[in-house]
Order: C-alpha cells, then structure tokens, then sequence
DNA sequence: TAAGATTCAGCAAACGTTTGCAAAGCTGCC
DNA sequence: GGCAGCTTTGCAAACGTTTGCTGAATCTTA
C-alpha cells in the first residue's frame, strides 16, 4: 500500500500526530524529530492523501469549471487562464462541458458539490440566476465568467457586451453603412441581450431607423450564420452590413454573402465578436469585437481566489467588466 | 451545515450504518425503512459527501486528464471525449496543462496521485517511460492518448503515425513530387520520430534519394514553420513539397512559400498532419492527415473505463492504434 | 534545589462514510 | 410455548488526516 503518516510514525518511533505537526510545519515540534520525519518521509516516499485531508480541513483544495464546450473556439484560452492561475495556487479543477444544456449544467453542479469543490466557475447558459444557484451549497464561492444569469448576486467576470456591440456597430456606421444586420445566437441568452442592446443603442445614438427585419436569430454554428445570411439575402433584404454576435457566425454570414454573389466588404461589410483564433488568420481577417479570454479567465481565478481566501465570510460581489476592443480588419 | 446521513439518521429514529445500507440499495434492509431514508433525504436535501465516501471506498470516481495545452487547436476535441465518455460512466476529470514542459508534466502527475485520483490519461511529451511512470503509485491505471513515451508497458491509444506519414508522402509522391521536405517539431518526440519513419518508408517504397537537407526541426507554432520553410528556400535548397508534422506548421509554410513569391500547389505543395478545424476551412483547404480526435480521446476514456472496473488485477495494456485518414484539399 | 515556565510529544476525537459482525425482532412450525 | 431460521437493525472499526488538550521532560530562575 503507499504510504502513510502511520508508517512514518512507526518507522521514527513517535505518534503519528507529531508527525503531521513536522510534515505541515506546525509548531511544537523539536527541529531534530522535524528532520527525522521529512528525512524518512522522502525516503519511504510519502505523499499525503488530499481525500483524508479534505476530509478533515473541509476544503479540497479544488475547483470546478463548467462551460458549454471546449471545443467551440472561444473556450480553450479562457480555460487555460483560469488552469494556470488555479494551479499556481496549489488547486486542481475539475473541467465539466455542459455541451449547452441547462440539463447537463445542472447536473454538473450537482456532481462538483458531491466532489465538495471549493469553489466553482461557470460560464453559465442559464438565462436566470435561480435555475442554478439553489443547487449549490449556500456558501460556495461561485464566479461566472464570460456568461452570468439575471439576477445573480454572485461575482462575475465578463467583456461589457454593450459597449462591444456598440463599437462594433459604431465602426460600421462610421464607415457610411446604414442598414447593418443583426445576426444572434439563442444559445447564451445574457450576452444576446446586450450585445442586442448595444446594437440598439449605436443605432439609436447616430440616428438611424431600427429596421426589425434585420435581426434575426439562430443557432451558435457557422453553418447558421450562413443559412441565416442567405435566407435574409433571398427575401430581397437591403443590407449593406452585418454584425455577427460571434465570430463563427460572422464568418458563415461571409461566405453566405459571396456564395450569394456579393463582396464583402465592399457590398456588404460584416464584423463579428469575440475574435477567435482563426479570425486574424491571413486568409480570413475577420473584423472583430476581441475579448481576451485568457485575461478574463486568470481574472474570475483570481476573484476565486480571494473568495477562497476569506473562507465562508462575507461574499461582497465583485462584478468585473474588461473593456472590449475593436480589431479592423478585412472584412470591414 | 450541509445535511449528512446522520441527520437523516436523527430523523428517522434509526442507527446511521442503515440510513447508509437503505441510500445504497443494500440488502438487509425493509422497504418501509429504505422508503422513508430516501423521503427524509430528499427532504433535507442530503448529497453523499464523495470525499467521505472516496476515503472509505479508497476510489474516487475521478481521473486526470494530462495534456500539454488546451488552447493547442489539436486538444479541445480531445478531451471533449474523454470527458464526455468519463462524465456517462459518473467520473470526474481534472484537467491539466503541462505547457509542453516536462517539469510541469510531472508536477501534475504528483498533484494528481495526492489527489487520488483512480487513473490518469496523459498525452506525454516525455520521451521516456522512465521519465514519469516512477511517479505514480504502482497499481494506478494510467492511459497515455495520442503520444506516449518510448518503453511504455501501458495502454496507449493513438494514431498510426507511420502509416499516416507515408500516406501524406505518398500522396504527394504519385503527384509527381520528388523532392518533398519535412518539417518538424521537436515539442513531441515520439510521434515526430515516427512521422519521420513514416516519410522515411514513403520514400524508400518509392525509391526516391533521401536528402538529409530537407528534413528540418523547429517548434509547434505556426511561426516556426513560416521561418523555416523561409530559410530553406532562400538557402536555394530546391524542393517540390513539404510534408509537415502538424497542421499548424503547414500553414505557416505555405504563408512562408507565398512570401517567397512561389505558388501552393503549383510550385510547392503542402500537406499538414492532425487536421485542425481551419485546415477544412474554405479559405485555407489545407490537405492533410486526419486525426480522429474525438474518437481517440473517446476510445481512451473507454480503456480506461475497462482498466478501472478490473480495479487493480492485472493490466493487460491495449494498444489501440486508429486509422488515418489522408485528406485531398487545395494545398497538393 | 525547588518551583515555575517552557518545550515537546502523545491521546483521542473528529471529518462523513462503508461494512463485518452481532444482536434483536419476527415468522412459522412442531 | 419454545425454538430454528430468517429478516432487519445497530455497534464499532476503519479509511488517513488534523488538532485540542494533557502530560512529561527539560530549562530557568531565584
């Protein structure tokens, strides 16, 4: 069996709580059985047991993550952001893809609260904030990232959406484009509804009519953007610009746009939000809203870890906004 | 407090070694008890604490998930299926970036056993099983996906690396290309080893000199593959082909060739291997070897799966090794 | 040298479960 | 009515730690 404190005990002839007093540095110990301990704890290669640690310390030293899925290109950097500044810190995280399902999301919760997480991050895809947080122990430190629920008291990290959309929209409009579509996905109600607000709002700021038909709304792929284009295109639409409320959907509306005999962007511009990785690639320069994604994910970790830190006490909220930044490129 | 199966026990009247047998399902108790147990615990809102229950059952319905970066365009769909199958079959998965450093690798492998974790899947960079086999407790189950170490007795699961070398240096070879480079990444010694034997086979088959000039080695990044393809050509080294070690640095050098004013394919036909999402992409159509990501990450989880259920007799390592696949796009 | 202060070590309980074993309760049969 | 045999329940140990309390040993100081 591997080892345990037990058998350091028994091998240095003392009680196995002078031992953990040595091996955590605890005081009261003589540096002499101090040694002793860490001499035959290397030796027999020891490695304490965090499960009896959690055990007793009720803390896990653990975190969980929830989002809808590492796969789809915005995650990956958000994830290793908050990884590397958990890790840093001494925690593990337990990485859960809800694959876009309050279904799954739920269950997740579920699943890291039996594991006694710590603590939890969750790029959420629930539209309100009680669909969830019941489900939690009532003093779990939670932070939502990139994506929070109405109504929520707990902490958050995300782009102001708004103001991303805004800029966006703004650009076109600078650009002497009037009739800019808005093409949304259904998938993370919140950020549809302000990046839709900011639409609004730039529009509403330079003037120009809201035209209901342009909106429209779909599914998250690429593959919508571009049947949403296309279907828009065919009903005899006036557009001159689209903005996209994410990359992928951008990049689908571009080719729908080309397959449909237009240019982009001297016909039609286009610009889209997030600016994942293939949307600088030379071949495709795709104007965008960029959210640094690494940033906002060492952010909600680092919001974890001071949540942590002050164990149970107090949760004051702290509702994070990184500023959103536009990237012309060539599609604008 | 959260709820344990004592309050259910102070609820029910009755010792809580039945409370635990009734939530359990285990024989020995009457269905009136068993009832009222599972009423009470719904009641109160009881969860089993899987710490606890991870430090008796001495199994923690967890595993690690070791890769060297997320945000590698390679891994998300990886360990979309080790999580999806590890979360059906009620596991846990912590993920781990080793940042491609052999350090970090080994720190995780440390900080997972801690954490007891039942098995590990790791997607080594280390070239030698030595290098990190030791660090684990004997008995633990350990699946190395996609790149494992040289003298593994464990179970691998990974693509045919050779077969799809030849395959790509083949393609190109019955496209009339003779004198086709390699280029390659140092990150990952084992599959680059083989992919250089599988253009090695290729070529011999095929009876065309090797020209050791032409096999050049650098680091993963796109940029890598732009500098190289660069300083190869402006050496006036002559070649009709680069066959690249991964999709990433293929894209690099075919931007490296259009820079050098020559043209893909005509003059110099580029294939890549791994099949990242943007190599399929309408502008890019970049040929290359397919991997079946997913799937590999999917049928290790299933090993791992098998490996867990024998809990501890004997391993008899399985070593999966899938098809590749060649893909014909624009770039051959 | 004696008494008090200080240092070091051990005992045992606790964390929330599971489970082997023993005891109690019930049934039915002679 | 007594007893075998079965069902249901409880007791207590165990998993590997941490830690409050207590006791022993050593050191100070007068």
């Amino acid at each position: 069996m591997t080892p345990t404190i037990k058998d350091i005990a028994a091998r240095a002839g003392i009680s196995y709580a002078t031992v953990s007093r040595a091996l955590n540095g605890k005081y009261g110990v003589s540096p002499r059985t101090r040694e002793r301990v860490a001499a035959i704890a290397r030796e027999i290669g020891y490695r304490p047991n965090a499960i009896a640690q959690g055990l007793v310390n009720r803390s896990t030293k653990t975190v969980g993550l929830i989002i809808p899925d590492i796969s789809s290109p915005f995650f990956p950097r958000l994830v290793l952001g908050v990884e590397d500044t958990m890790m840093d810190a001494g925690y593990s995280v337990f990485l859960c893809n809800s694959n876009w399902k309050l279904e799954r999301e739920k269950n997740a919760l579920l699943q890291l609260s039996r594991k006694q997480v710590d603590g939890i991050l969750i790029s959420s895809i629930a539209a309100r904030a009680e669909e969830i947080e019941p489900i939690l122990p009532p003093r779990t430190p939670l932070v939502y990232l990139s994506s929070y629920p109405e109504g929520t008291a707990r902490s958050c990290v995300s782009l102001n959406n708004i103001q991303g959309a805004d800029l966006a929209v703004s650009h076109m409009l600078s650009r002497g484009r009037r009739r800019i579509a808005f093409i949304g996905s259904t998938q993370e109600p919140h950020s549809l509804a302000d990046r839709l607000a900011g639409y609004r709002r730039a529009l509403e700021r330079a003037a120009v009519p809201l035209d209901e038909n342009l909106i429209i709304l779909g599914e998250f792929r690429q593959q919508s953007g571009y049947l949403l284009i296309r279907r828009l295109l065919s009903r005899g639409i006036l557009l001159d610009g689209v903005f996209a409320e994410n990359d992928l959907i951008a990049m689908g509306a571009v080719q729908g746009i080309l397959d449909s005999g237009r240019r982009v962007p001297a016909d039609i511009s286009v610009i889209g939000f997030d600016d994942i990785p293939i949307a600088s690639h030379r071949e495709i320069q795709l104007s965008t809203i960029h959210q640094p994604k690494y940033r906002i994910g060492r952010r909600a970790a680092e919001i974890m870890l001071r949540l942590l830190s002050m164990h149970g006490d107090s949760h004051p909220a702290e509702h994070a906004a990184l500023e959103p930044e536009l990237i012309v490129r060539r599609s604008t």
